[in-house]
DNA sequence: GCGATTGTCTAGCAGTGCTAGAGTTTGGGC
DNA sequence: GCCCAAACTCTAGCACTGCTAGACAATCGC
């Protein structure tokens, strides 16, 4: 028996939990990681420090978690269109895949790093992978599979595929690359997969 | 004029400097850059936290930055070889970059880290870009080159190929990509760059 | 041997993630 | 309406981080 009383309590905790992933979320994206602390963090939400801890009880990783998995769910949607575009040539639709990456890449930088670089309590590439984390890797799969001319070894192909775009977006957010040239370097990519 | 004595010191200083940053380099390695601290590496030379600030005024970022620079000396003689390699097709020689690149990678993790993911105090993509960061990408652009049949936009394709060699990497390293199958990456990526 | 330069150390600041334990608010049974 | 236990939140503190000011000691050129 639930009485009124405690779902309520429930319905604040869970307002409250979102509080403090968007506030992680927002920081991360305003400052980079480095400024999301516990404390700025308690700050945000007008609590101690400790209450942040009753939420996530790994700590801070488990708050990188929380805003990773909201990205992974985005990039999901994100990457839903390009599988089937219609009255489309193959360049067209592997050109809007890794254009739609690249985008939420550029406006999401802290996300993207919560979900492929820094260190998260997930298991990727495992039978516990959650669904919607694969969901982005298999966009990638759909949309190459939806080619008029798929490529051979397509799992393979899309894990290339992903690391490569992936590697663009890092080199590039980490000041490796050149920013100019961007235009370039997506058309050569699209030109080494559908030929 | 320099006396004996000051000559004297000056090696000192070199020797020591060199000795940080093996310490560096070899808890990096070991223990992951989050166990490089400026005490635990003071403790390693035998010497005081400020010892360490004499020699790098930037501190740690500095030592991560020395630490980088000797990784792209020593991926810049790896990878030399794979420009010229006689007698081979061309997919041989795409390979044999690849394979040189993946190996480094995998020998040095910390290093590559220090190269590619770290904040480091190298300007990147730059005038004053030194010489010996540039030389891995001109491995890259040179083993394209001496292609029977090279790629049409050149630099460019070099930078794809960087970067999708690097995502691989980065996502292996990070746990986004299973262990398994690298060989056919390698492959799948080869054939993508010559058809 | 003396004096100034160089080198090195101790001690400390402000910050981090995280937690033990004290104190307060809250809610349900009477 | 009251009381007591359960749930909650806070203060204070630990051990660590990068980094630095200022006291002290060794060294070197004269």
């Amino acid at each position: 028996m639930t009485t009124p009383a405690a779902a309520r309590r429930a319905r604040q905790l869970k307002e409250r939990r979102s509080q403090i992933v968007g506030a992680a979320r927002t920081l991360a994206e305003t400052e980079g990681w480095d400024a999301v602390t516990i404390r700025r963090l308690a700050d945000a939400i007008e609590y101690s420090q400790p209450v942040l801890y009753g939420h996530f009880p790994q700590g801070r990783t488990e708050i990188v978690t929380a805003v990773a998995l909201e990205g992974f769910e985005e990039l999901a949607t994100a990457l839903a269109p390009s599988a089937d575009v219609p009255v489309a040539s193959d360049a067209e639709r592997v050109r809007a895949l890794v254009t739609a990456y690249l985008g939420f890449a550029e406006r999401h930088p802290a996300t993207y790093d919560a979900m492929f670089l820094l260190p998260v309590l997930v298991p990727f590439a495992s039978d516990e992978t959650p669904a919607i984390v694969r969901a982005g890797f298999e966009a990638i799969e759909g949309a190459l599979h939806s080619l008029d001319d798929p490529p051979a070894d397509l799992p393979t192909t899309a894990e290339v595929l992903w690391g490569a775009v992936h590697g663009i977006v890092a080199l590039r957010r980490a000041g490796r690359f050149p920013a100019a040239h961007q235009e370039e370097r997506v058309e050569t990519l699209v030109r080494l997969v559908v030929r």
